[in-house]
DNA sequence: TAGATTGTTAATCGATTAACAATC
DNA sequence: TAGATTGTTAATCGATTAACAATC
């Protein structure tokens, strides 16, 4: 059987030098792999060639070969990927276990939602703490992360090094709580208040989410697909 | 004081010929112009250049008017465009009130955080159903919706001209629920499961989404800002 | 060694931006 | 009419794909 051990001894030393400046598109394609690569380690596999992620991910060979070789040469000629090294190397790029800390501010349905999946820990970020304006529910635990007042958000982030800010609350309060956060030096914003934040300073990235675009997305292509099919009737 | 009937009269014969297939990138966008226009239209602004709006959305007024063009000539040489007409075009492709019916597969936290919001209605989108294995919730209503059994999930579809499905089940679930729905008619489902669903045909769109993907990606982006400014140092 | 598959350059494709004539 | 601003073409830029030499 083939040993993992054979090749990974020869991996450390041939790595290129990365690129400095990766495009955003490169990126935002990381998580994927890593996702699609941490399922193959789970189903035991060791290595895998381009040739044949490409048909799993639906992508080209070609791209996800630039793609890894902007962070330098993970793989190895005429062999292929070894999973878990990948993996791993995708993983550290990412800063999984990089232990940054999150607090989670808005204690509604979707902040509680968001405190209650294991998305937090799976990437190695602390979820520290919650808060909100709720006085029936400040000073308790939800899925065992604490509740705290609003008013002490700032001197929270500031005694307890908060790197992530997840912002959950009403729009009418995301400004207010980001300019807290922002002077508390959190490093980044994960916003889901339905109005974006944007910041002119390049030492706190944000990153506004809107479920709703999403949503009219999909309406438009079921739409569009539907009279192109009453076009062809 | 400007009247918007002075040029309104004007547009409907106007309007240019639109393309017949518009990329997807300008899709995307379709529907953040959307958002800020509705802001503006609330804030009561009647007409917006380009070059203001792309000031507001920080974009490229270009830009702007190319988007716009692909659907045909929203705008009026020397004016802008008057932002209600505007809003209510772009309403129209993106097919806020064609009233979808949309049922929610998973009554978790997630399904009821997304119950709860007026992501919804406000797109004209009907939250029919939802649909569980938990016998606890099963027949009673959660946020006025109510809440059935996983058992009649193609039945329903059939029954009630469901369009959407939204998926917010464990992924093991997925597959199945999607072969269900499919089965059952629905052209679009918003898949939240941590599982990719890629179906070989045409008539039913998905859309994947990935939250953890977004978090990774704001970590990945903190993370490299952080070793710059060590760099500097 | 022969076969396989990467890393990387070059070619293609598509998307963004700039420029300006058309026109309100 | 003069000024403003679109619609649209052309130029640029960036991202994706193809091809192949390097090499394991």
């Amino acid at each position: 059987m083939e040993s993992i051990d054979k090749i990974s001894g020869t991996f450390g030393k041939r790595c290129n030098e990365p690129k400095t400046n990766v495009s955003s598109a490169v990126i935002r394609r990381l998580p994927r792999y890593h996702r699609f690569l941490g399922d193959l380690l789970r189903e035991g596999k060791l290595r895998i060639s381009s040739a044949e992620l490409s048909r799993i991910m639906n992508v080209t060979a070609s791209q996800i070969r630039q793609d890894l070789n902007c962070f330098g040469g993970f793989g190895q000629q005429g062999y292929g990927y070894n999973i878990k090294f990948l993996y791993n190397k995708i993983s550290e790029l990412l800063g999984v276990n990089e232990s940054f800390n999150a607090v989670i501010i808005g204690a509604g349905k979707l902040g509680c939602a968001l405190a209650a999946t294991h998305m937090f820990e799976r990437r190695g970020v602390n979820r520290l703490a919650m808060f909100d304006v709720n006085p029936d529910i400040i000073g308790t635990r939800i899925y065992d992360v604490p509740v705290y007042s609003v008013s002490e958000l700032g001197k929270f982030c500031k005694e307890n090094n908060v790197h992530i800010g997840v912002i959950t609350v009403p729009k009418e309060a995301a400004p207010e709580i980001t300019d807290v956060i922002v002077e508390a030096g959190v490093k980044g914003i994960w916003n889901f208040a339905n109005i974006e934040i944007n910041l002119d300073r390049d030492d706190v990235i944000v990153e506004n989410i809107h479920l709703g675009d999403s949503l009219m997305a999909l309406c438009y292509e079921i739409k569009t697909a539907n009279e192109k099919r009453e076009e062809n009737d």
